[in-house]
RNA sequence: GUGGGCGUAGCUCAGCUGGUAGAGCUCCGGAUUGUGGUUCCGGCUGUCGCGGGUUCAAAUCCCGUCGCCCACCCCA
């Protein structure tokens, strides 16, 4: 690698053929469940006024105030979305999608930047799998989109299935009080916890419950919990929520302590985390947005979604097996090639692998390459085949070879 | 933004206390001009991340810098 040589910028990479197959076919299955959930994809821009962000997940959370990609645009600050929701309720609320019957539900799966110090699982292009469910604050739509998560992540083959955490937020009437109290015990305590716990409990007291510090979590479980603060209809609907997952047979955790980092939230939290993701070991994350819409300049559109790290989830699902041919196009003089061109077409449209090769080969080095390839077959194509009309087809793992006709040989593979 | 680890061939890595670069795999060719996976033979690729310093001599020691990885903060 030489020194000028260009490269994928920090924390943005390529996705090679041997990876991406497994993309896509976790991609398809999120279609497929999101298809019988009564899910629309929509596919808002990666670029969006910077308003929308700061606005929408909160001019003081990490990503608004340090880790947003933003420019000038002749004068307007534009950004590279670093999540979804804002825009699919920006989308939501601009196309009036309230007129239509019934919730609206819509999915997303694409790229979204933030600009971190990248680490396992953590990069600055990353992409996500979402959906959000807009127009309803019913808890049995909370359900719903966590059971359709647990469906997906089943269908995908996740083992072990991850933990759910689960907790409430409390909404504008209740949290406010909850705060008040977390503050005025941290007052207390403060002095005796780590130094970003203290930063913290100026900053954003929220988190200090989600501190990861031994020394500290004695204090922690003396604070304030917000589930004791939840007025009566968050408490209801909490109850509610989980009502109907247990009615589902959904194992979850009430985590009072799980806090999420966009200003967003109301009422249901969730995460759902994995053992094995190192540091970052949350596999996707969501919760209820009932004031979002109005925050960013539209009528009352309670909702709620969530967001699947697709790069943490691949990593938790291992490898695909390579793609291989099915037939290895051994032709051996310039006629035959006209014949393998034309055979493979054939093939080819009813879904057949084919290669064929490009260039003359000596017929060992054709059958080494049908080899390496890992062909299933390779199909010989010369003189005596050509004359005769009978081609050769070796099933390149027992070496049994036969010959057979055109319509033998399509029939064969249709 | 902060801390730690690591940068030698396409990949995985060796190279001890300084003497100016190696192995395995891959790739290409041949043994094998109509038969691969085994075997044998031959071959290609490196500004030893970059810059500077010490030295007769640096992949090796020192400083700086960049990159990658991991962790912190925070989060998907």
């Amino acid at each position: 690698m030489g020194t000028n040589t260009i490269r994928a910028v920090k924390g943005m990479r390529d996705l090679l053929p041997f990876e991406t197959t497994l993309w896509n076919r976790v991609e398809a299955q999120a279609r497929e469940v999101f298809r019988v959930y009564g899910y629309g994809e929509i596919r808002t821009p990666l670029v969006e006024e910077t308003q929308l962000f700061a606005r929408g997940v909160g001019a003081e959370t990490d990503i608004v105030s340090k880790e947003m990609y933003t420019f000038d645009d002749h004068g307007d600050s534009l950004t590279l979305r670093p999540e979804a929701t804002a825009s699919v309720v920006r989308a939501y609320i601009e196309h009036s999608l309230s007129r239509n019957p019934g919730l609206t539900k819509l999915y997303y799966i694409g790229p979204m930047f933030r600009r971190e110090r990248p680490q396992k699982g953590r990069y600055r292009q990353f992409f996500q799998i979402g959906a959000e469910a807009i127009g309803s604050d019913s808890p049995a739509v909370d359900a719903e989109i966590i059971e359709m998560l647990w469906d997906f992540l089943g269908r995908v083959k996740l083992d072990p299935m991850p933990e759910i955490l689960l907790n409430s937020l409390g909404d504008g009437a209740c949290r406010p009080q909850f705060l008040e109290a977390l503050k005025s015990a941290l007052t207390g305590v403060k002095d005796r916890m780590c130094s970003d716990c203290q930063r913290r409990a100026e900053t954003n007291p929220l988190r200090v419950l989600d501190c990861k510090v031994p020394a500290d979590q004695e204090i922690i479980e003396g604070l304030p919990k917000i589930t004791e603060f939840l007025c009566e209809p968050c408490r209801d609907h909490y109850a509610r929520v989980q009502e109907y997952l247990t009615m589902r047979h959904i194992p979850f955790t009430p985590t009072p302590r799980m806090v999420r980092g966009l200003d967003y939230y109301t009422r249901t939290t969730f995460e759902f985390v994995h053992g094995s993701l190192g540091a970052q070991n949350s596999v996707l994350g969501g919760g209820r947005y009932d004031g979002l819409a109005e925050t960013i300049g539209g009528p009352r559109a309670p909702g709620i979604g969530f967001s699947i790290g697709e790069d943490r989830l691949i990593n938790l699902l291992g490898e695909a097996p390579a793609a291989r041919p099915d037939i290895y196009m051994v032709w051996l003089d310039p006629e035959s090639q006209k014949c393998a061109i034309s055979m493979a077409a054939d093939l080819r449209a009813r879904g057949v692998v084919v290669e064929v090769p490009p260039e003359a080969r000596k017929m060992g080095k054709l059958m080494e390459q049908a080899s390496k390839l890992s062909a299933r077959f390779a199909l010989i194509i010369g003189e005596t085949e050509r004359v005769s009309a009978r081609y050769t087809l070796k099933d390149m793992s027992t070496g049994a070879q036969e010959t057979l006709s055109v319509d033998e040989l399509t029939k064969r593979f249709s």
